[in-house]
DNA sequence: TGTATACAGGTTGTATACAGTAGCCGCAGC
DNA sequence: GCTGCGGCTACTGTATACAACCTGTATACA
């Protein structure tokens, strides 16, 4: 294996480790304080040391890996405060940004199908018998949902940072048990953002969106009340 | 110059690189636009590549610095769109960030007495004979005001974020032309937003701190209509 | 004259060798 | 038995060598 050939547009050997090390640690195939050494990963990964280690810098950058400088990486643990400021920062961020999505809806008859036609899901969704398929199939359309709203964001940091927080939100959910009972409200709380969003009221959308958030705290933090967490720390 | 020795707590080489051309960055003595060639960097710095790869990647990451895959890494550019965003973004979190501060205070007494005593220094800086002195002993304090709000959010995204926004903040201020008129308002909203922390009212604070904020956004781009700037792009 | 091609220089992406340190285990001493 | 110390192993931080790529220029050709 010679040095030194990323294809013209394809992705280096330091972004395919990265999407690889983030994709398990999102899925929680990683758990969290899973020690990540160089060497592992290289013999893991088959990339040399160095894409290895600027992965690992990326991922302490976004907050997924802990970096101690002369000892080396784990996977980010998970604290019941990490997981409080994770959404009250998301509480502040996303409202705004499903304001500029509902904003920009309005003028981009393209992105204004886009919801529509995500509406008719959720709509469709809920009807569907009871089952884990069910559940995957919501969250997956809810994702692209997530996404949308961030690809309508017009504010580059904006968009950025709530970007940025994706994994971490996808992974507490990955790592939690799912609730078969939220998926049914959840979907109600889609709907309720996706009319308020068609209907070009910002303000009701980023209610709803707030109270959507509030609502997933909650069931969060119930559901580790009762069935205790696998791969999260009750420390914070 | 053997390899690898950076002592017990001390910097590594890659922070000191990093530090040292955020710093370059920020204070416009690296100019939007400039290509930084890692060799280049290895030359001046007299680091190896390896950590020179290092702080360019962080500081691509934090966005002062354009990463192009084969190409090369430039200082990031400045266009009206960007300043317009940093803003707009700084709006949403930075009054969040003085109501979290205005609790802290509330029942920090430490805390209370370090805004006590900043408070006493923006009133005595208007006092001054207008110089540049005045102005620039005046945005030292002001950088300190922030830091202090910075340390008193409690909750950990909106201060790592805040934080990372402060670079480009700086360079902004470097980068066009300081208005000695505005230095006397901003001691204004400065007291203003002072008094409201100290008196436990967060609304008032927030609300202060929004109004700072689109106060010198206003003033940032009156200047750019007068003077021209000097290593800004004007073409967003 | 305009276009296409080949070449050269410089730059990044990657691999690997080397230096120094932190943690761990076993052993001696109290 | 417990504590302190010495050596060892594994690891990170750094330096450097090599391979592929991109850009721009000069040249050949229509």
């Amino acid at each position: 294996m010679s040095a030194g050939f990323p294809g013209p547009g394809e992705a280096s050997k330091a972004d395919l480790v990265h999407r690889q090390l983030k994709e398990e640690i999102e899925l929680g195939e990683l758990a969290p304080g899973t020690p990540l050494s160089e060497l592992w990963l290289v013999e893991r990964t088959g990339a040399s040391r160095t894409p290895v280690r600027e992965a690992l810098r990326r991922l302490a950058a976004e907050g997924l890996v802990d970096l101690v400088p002369r000892q080396g990486a784990r996977v980010s643990r998970v604290s019941l405060q990490s997981v409080r400021d994770l959404f009250d920062f998301r509480s502040l961020l996303e409202p705004a940004a499903i304001r500029q999505a509902t904003e920009a809806a309005t003028t981009d008859a393209e992105l204004r199908r886009a919801f529509t036609a995500m509406r008719s899901e959720f709509a469709r969704t809920v009807r569907r018998a009871p089952s884990q398929a069910r559940s995957r199939s919501f969250y997956e359309l809810a994702d692209r949902f997530d996404w949308a709203i961030i690809g309508a964001t017009r504010n580059e940091h904006l968009r950025r940072t709530i970007a940025e927080l994706r994994p971490h939100t996808a992974r507490l959910r990955n790592l939690s048990h799912v609730d078969p009972q939220r998926v049914e409200v959840s979907v109600a709380e889609h709907l309720r953002m996706c009319d308020a969003l068609l209907a070009g009221d910002a303000d009701a959308a980023a209610t709803a969106m707030a109270e959507h958030l509030t609502q997933s705290l909650a069931t969060i933090f119930r559901n580790l009340a009762h069935g205790p967490a696998e791969g999260l720390d009750l420390l914070g």
